[in-house]
DNA sequence: AACAGGCTCAACCGCAGCCCG
DNA sequence: GCGGGCTGCGGTTGAGCCTGT
């Protein structure tokens, strides 16, 4: 079909972003939401093409956005999911709240990808229960064996380095089936066709950032040049910060308790 | 202190698919 | 059904930072 013409328009910048421009970018979404990304700069008196505007938005600017280093558990999450999906980058975030597809998909040509390929030379003679023949499929036994390969601080404690070691293991996956396991417990959490992913937007459905709202009635092509934000604003658009982060929290924090890190520091052993 | 090589991550590029006239 | 416009996605790049020598 036919291609959007790219950024090559004249005058249009390239390159990082000034804060500046992410000012005026994130204050023109709060108020009149992205419906049309190709209209927003020229409407926002930005001088980049709308594609640019769009990956800055949900990269960056997103206020749901959960910056930072990324926790073990997110990073279990992003191997096993990625032994489902592949490079289905946008999947895997969909399943990861607050974590965008091209932050995860750095995160794993930089760091699992690596540590994978590492692990496997290492411990070609460690035998793995799945009889899958993708090339990540011995991720369990990995966080079982050698969690002293990983790169996170070891708390001084056996025994809560054991466990955490345990938890990891825990997170073992069939197919389309994730499967939590703690003391005293089996809770199985069978997750829909992970190619329907209906099921996780709707789970994920207070992204209301994403949610395209209205632009100013364009009597002409002046671009907004003030939008102050305001309570109202956000209330009146659905808009809240820090919303979407507690959600993802959220998530996090049910895997952590459901997974025996809550209170339970014993775990089956694998 | 200076340099080189490696690493990280924001941003760009180009393709695919959806939507609509 | 066809074609153009647009968005979303995955792969890739490169500037800046970090680390080792």
């Amino acid at each position: 079909m036919g291609r959007a013409p790219c950024c090559e328009k004249m005058g249009l910048k390239k390159g990082p972003w000034t804060s500046e421009e992410d000012q005026i970018l994130t204050s023109f979404i709060h108020k009149y939401g992205h419906g049309n990304w190709r209209a927003l700069p020229k409407q926002a008196g930005l001088l980049r093409c709308g594609k640019s505007c769009r990956l800055r938005w949900i990269n960056y600017l997103r206020p749901d956005i959960k910056r930072g280093n990324f926790t073990r558990e997110e990073e279990e999450a992003i191997i096993k999911l990625h032994e489902m999906l592949g490079n289905r980058w946008s999947a895997i975030a969909a399943r990861l709240p607050g974590r965008t597809d091209n932050e995860i998909k750095n995160v794993w040509h930089t760091h699992l990808k690596k540590r994978l390929k590492d692990h496997t030379t290492t411990t070609s003679s460690t035998t793995s229960t799945r009889s899958s023949s993708n090339s990540t499929s011995n991720v369990k036994s990995q966080f079982v064996d050698e969690p002293e390969n990983l790169n996170y601080p070891q708390p001084s404690s056996s025994d809560v380095s054991s466990s955490v070691t345990k938890v990891s293991a825990a997170l073992s996956t069939d197919q389309d089936t994730i499967v939590v396991k703690g003391e005293n417990m089996e809770l199985s959490e069978t997750f829909p066709d992970i190619d329907d992913d209906s099921f996780w937007s709707e789970a994920l459905s207070t992204d209301n950032s994403s949610v395209p709202l209205q632009f100013p009635k364009a009597s002409n092509d002046e671009p907004i040049s003030e939008f102050p934000i305001t309570k109202n604003d956000s209330e009146e658009f659905g808009f809240s910060f820090g919303l979407n982060m507690d959600d993802g929290m959220e998530f996090w924090y049910d895997l952590f308790i459901r997974t025996g890190h809550g209170g339970t520091p014993e775990l089956p052993e694998f």
